[in-house]
DNA sequence: TTTTAATTTTAGATTTGTCTAAATTTTATT
DNA sequence: AATAAAATTTAGACAAATCTAAAATTAAAA
């Protein structure tokens, strides 16, 4: 399991805009990555050959889990550099970034796994971004009601706090159920309910109880 | 003054080689670089057209400054990481050379410099391999008589002990002087004398007294 | 819903670094 | 000195990652 920089790039470039927006588009990476649009897809095939994402022409992508795993294990690198670049070599937080974006492609486990225990196991970074730790866990993300959700993020749905019968019902006639990824399209201040897109799918209206009982966490 | 990791490569193992061997064949390097003689000659000839190094096609090559300079400096880059990683990350003198391989090729000047500040700037490697300081300089290669050299390690005339006119008129005769790049081919235990061997030209002998006082240094 | 616009993909080229096989040059040997 | 052997270089190919320009597909607008 061992990739070329510009295919740790690529992989974590989607890992998080995926985070972002659930699916990614071919536009979307290409300018996140500086690159063209062309380019990105003669890589997307390349991901897709080795099996680290979901992808159909025309129709957007999505890293699977080895993906996800791979691109994990980037970004802790990445993070773990940058806590070492500030807390030990008085780099200032905001002058990492350039650096770490080198030191990420270095390949041995073995040298992230000290370079993680000489720092003290750190979970946050400079920036305060969570570090991985070497199982790829992260910094819980923890789960919350869609109600509090912002608009556009895709999260996916991981708990229903209440268990009635009516609830479930209600929902799986939506056709919401563990797992569903969705997003917060409209909020309507006048009661509180929400406009819910799930992709393929026509919008669907929930109310401000039903959306105070869905439980959501971040998409990866 | 970038370069690509493979340019760095070779541009190391030429300095190594000439400082052993004064000039470097096309084979020697491919030999060390676990490459083919093609893609040396393919390399030497980007590297010519930098102006890194000298180079006549089928007569050999070495680092001109700017060449050297630059090996200098990948050089220190991964003494010091190596350092690092027995030093602070607890690694086995014996396990950090292909980590350093990677290492060396990060190229942020200033990360080298925080770095070899935050190991309070050693001047030797755990191998015991001198590092360069941030100017290039290594710690100091002290000169010896040609009568303590090895066999066949080319060197550069460092200095004369003797300055009587005889002895500068001998060596002037045998076109011997400061700079002159020689090794010691055979030596004679009966009377000490030394067979010296300078590129493109035919053997010259040498008495114990004239060698006894020919000061030599590592030639790079 | 047809037409237009935007997005995405393909086709073909380019760069860097590498290779093999053949040709050239140098060195060694008879 | 002629020939054989070794070393080196050239010619031509290939893989990875990128690009431009054109074609295909999807999405948006009239």
């Amino acid at each position: 399991m061992k990739f070329s920089a510009s295919k740790e790039n690529h992989l974590k470039a989607i890992f998080h805009l995926q985070h972002e927006q659930g699916i990614v588009t071919t536009n979307a990476l290409a300018a996140a990555l500086q690159t063209r649009p062309a380019s990105v897809t003669d890589m997307l095939k390349k991901l897709k050959e080795q099996k680290l994402l979901i992808y159909q022409r025309y129709k957007g992508f999505r890293l699977n889990n080895e993906g996800k795993k791979a691109a994990i294990q980037v970004i802790r690198k990445h993070r773990l550099w940058e806590f070492f670049l500030v807390k030990k070599l008085q780099f200032g937080w905001d002058e990492v970034h350039e650096i770490a974006e080198e030191l990420e492609h270095i390949s041995s486990k073995k040298l992230v796994d000290r370079l993680d225990a000489f720092l003290g196991f750190p979970d946050t970074d400079p920036h305060g971004d969570p570090i991985p730790d070497s199982q790829g866990r992260f910094l819980q993300r923890r789960q919350i009601s869609l109600s509090e959700l912002p608009l556009n993020k895709v999260v996916q749905v991981s708990a229903i706090a209440s268990q009635t019968t009516e609830m479930l019902e209600l929902l799986q006639h939506k056709n919401i159920r563990l797992g569903t990824r969705l997003e917060v399209r409209k909020k309507f201040p006048f009661d509180n309910s929400l406009e819910v897109k799930i992709r393929n799918r026509p919008p669907v209206m929930l109310s401000a109880q039903v959306a105070k009982n869905v439980l959501v966490k971040d998409d990866e």
